[in-house]
DNA sequence: TTCCAGGCAGTAG
DNA sequence: CTACTGCATGGA
């Protein structure tokens, strides 16, 4: 669905209209977009587009003040200067976080791949194919079987058809949503989506709506990370974690994804050194 | 072989 | 309310 090649990623997007390929440069202080197919979309919708996509204008300084607080925390500062990617569609953040529930990210992401290479609308650039994320009418059609072929569980695929019947039908959509406006009320009513639990309610929030105080609890890998960090006694110490938590009001959110990069890094003996983004 | 992955719904008590 | 179980695949 994106491909980056140094500083600079492409896209198949589409406000609705005819799909178009973009290509994205960051230069440092800017982002320069343009049309490698069709033409570009009105400004307005580029802008919310990357706003939603890299959060480019988040002031995090009070967030590194908070980490330099805890000596164990140290060690996330080395990824001063990264900005949670989203998610912008909220049907595809969901399917997603259905999709990882339970199973190493690994699978999760050729479970993903499979099911947008089957399902989702492309075009062909310069001898590569660029794709949609399936569009909700298509998937809401799609028989089970058709889905566990991509090994989904039966379960799983119940759940992704189901979410889409909802998009597809008008019931849900990132607009009704946001109308709620407090994020209780959101999570309240992401939950009474069969197949959305609190991990993936929290999950959702976060990539998709830029919530900032969500923590997906449950999620192994934060266990993991917050265990190796000596912030919780326990792998599931679900108390552990809240209390751990509460220190970071407002960047809740943003804790959970460095201690996801910093899971990433193995035993943590990345060079300190290293170049910042 | 067993255990665990960026969980959930259904059921029993 | 909490505790338990089946789901399904793949890597360690």
């Amino acid at each position: 669905m994106h491909e980056v090649t140094g500083d600079r990623v492409r896209r198949l997007i589409t406000d609705g209209g005819k799909p178009v390929l973009i290509e994205i440069l960051s230069t440092g202080n800017e982002f320069l977009v343009k049309a490698l197919t069709g033409k570009l979309p009105a400004q307005k919708f580029i802008e919310h587009l990357l706003d939603e996509w890299f959060d480019p204008f988040r002031d995090t300084a009070q967030f590194y003040k908070l980490l330099k607080k805890d000596k164990d925390l140290h060690s996330l500062l080395r990824y001063t200067g990264f900005h949670m990617v989203g998610i912008p569609d909220l049907f595809e953040a969901l399917c997603w976080s259905v999709i990882g529930q339970q199973i190493s990210l690994a699978f999760a992401y050729q479970v993903k791949r499979r099911f947008v290479e089957n399902f989702g609308n492309s075009l062909e650039f310069q001898k590569r194919k660029y794709y949609l994320f399936p569009q909700p009418a298509q998937v809401a059609m799609l028989h089970p079987d058709q889905l566990r072929s991509l090994k989904l569980t039966q379960r799983k695929a119940e759940y992704v058809i189901g979410i889409a019947r909802l998009f597809s039908s008008g019931s849900l959509s990132k607009e009704k949503i946001l109308k709620l406006g407090a994020e209780d009320l959101i999570r309240e009513e992401l939950l009474t989506i069969r197949g959305v639990g609190e991990w993936t309610a929290n999950y959702t929030m976060m990539k998709a709506l830029r919530a900032m105080d969500c923590v997906p609890f449950g999620d192994a890998g934060l266990n993991n990370a917050l265990f190796r960090l000596k912030q919780i006694p326990k792998k599931e110490n679900r108390t552990a974690v809240a209390i751990f938590f509460n220190n970071f009001p407002g960047w809740k959110t943003y804790l959970v994804y460095y201690l996801w990069m910093r899971l990433r890094d193995k035993n943590g003996d990345m060079d300190l050194n290293s170049p910042k983004p």
